[in-house]
DNA sequence: GCAAAAGTGTTCGTGTTACACCCATGT
DNA sequence: ACATGGGTGTAACACGAACACTTTTGC
């Protein structure tokens, strides 16, 4: 099978095999004012036109499923360094319509800030939705939706991820609700300041919010080599 | 694309439609005398002919991915009811050499008491390797081995499946070397017991063991059922 | 001063760790 | 008697939950 691409370097429209019956499918979360949000395309053509789905495309003959799934983001948002990770195949026989496709589902956390949404040429929109207003999607979609949810409220337990939806500089605070939307519970601030900041994974940025109607928070980064030089074990962030 | 198949209820082969580019490999784990083992498959056939590489095969056109594995796993060992999980997807564009076939990864626990392995008709061989003993294996398999293995350790940790691996009955004992022997460390035996008995998953059986030249111990089992019941949230299995 | 959120201190109870010890059984 | 593994008791400690309290800043 051939399809149509824009080649990143030239710009101009080209023709490559992809491969038969396998697509990609990926989750997009992001994380703003509080909420747990996805980003997803509202098909401009064929039988789905009109609803909305998760971004998804076909694999080139010559390249990796990964190396799949990180140009279809970069096409879609502009960025090429996100946090990106295969769920696994979804293949139920009746799952697409028009015949046997199974399809890959990814996840991808981004932090919106560094976002930049461009409609695709076969997406005539895309929209940022809360993750408790989903409507009904094209295909199997809200599975895939649903299992990147679990997997994500479970890896973030075990894994510093969580960091990829929040800005570069963040607050203590911003930190901690971001995990309580995950994983739908309530924190206690004094006791979660603590917890954090004695796994030694921020780094204190020495500098302070600024034009809050309140005392301003420190701010702080986190650094993926700290963490790196910690453990390869992985952190305990049960809740 | 078709391939000849035995029909499980006739018992005639049957041709039928198989997806193209895709396969299944699947690492079955096993445990005895303390130690963690798999299964694998010397090929008959073919450019790998002699080499040793994990169980695979096709996907029928009108099977989920999920029933073809399974249907694998029968053919291969004679066992339908047994813990099997679908991994990810593997997709180097080079993984095999003739041509791009994307494979889907799977892992299987088994009860060896209860297994009965049948060489098929492209498998010249099937032989149990302890983990630590692992041939170089055919195309990517190391590699979906590893990841097979990594995936265990994470899992078993937060979900009762270590039980698939061992008998229906057995000691806290056995249950303690399981988990040392999958999680690689050394665990006291006092605190195992009581950390595991308090958690309310064990029938107590009532029955002890016999012809043990020590004191016998009694013999428990996993109840599934007492499991959901308790909770639907998964234990902390972290040792 | 008040509101709002930052940030610190302290208590209390529970869970984990480490290890000493006794029990039952076969040789 | 003793070796082997089964099984119990317990003290010390670490940790998390709960909540009272102080600090900083804008209005």
């Amino acid at each position: 099978m051939v399809k149509k691409f824009i080649d990143e370097e030239s710009g101009k429209i080209v023709e490559e095999k992809v491969m038969n019956a396998i697509t990609i499918d990926c989750a997009i979360f992001g994380f703003e004012q509080g909420k747990l949000e996805v980003l997803l395309i509202q098909h401009a053509e064929g039988i789905s036109k009109g609803k909305w789905g998760l971004p998804g495309g076909w694999i080139k003959e010559d390249e990796s499923i990964d190396n799949a799934a990180h140009r279809l983001l970069r096409e879609l948002t502009g960025i090429s360094d996100l946090y990106l990770e295969q769920l696994k195949a979804f293949g139920d026989p009746k799952r697409f319509p028009l015949g046997r496709v199974i399809t890959i589902g990814y996840y991808a956390l981004i932090k919106k800030e560094d976002y930049d949404v461009r409609a695709g040429f076969t997406a005539s929109d895309a929209k940022w939705y809360k993750i408790d207003e989903i409507p009904n999607l094209i295909y199997d979609h809200n599975e895939i939706l649903t299992y990147s949810l679990h997997h994500l409220r479970n890896r973030v337990r075990n894994a510093p991820i969580g960091f990829n939806l929040l800005p570069e500089k963040f607050t203590l605070l911003h930190l901690m609700q971001l995990y309580q939307e995950i994983l739908g519970v309530e924190l206690d601030k004094p006791n979660f300041r603590r917890k954090i900041l004695k796994m030694k994974l921020l780094v204190d940025l020495k500098e302070k919010q600024q034009d809050v109607s309140h005392r301003a928070a420190k701010l702080y980064k986190f650094d993926p080599e700290i963490y790196n030089k910690l453990t390869e074990k992985g952190f305990n962030f049960e809740m």
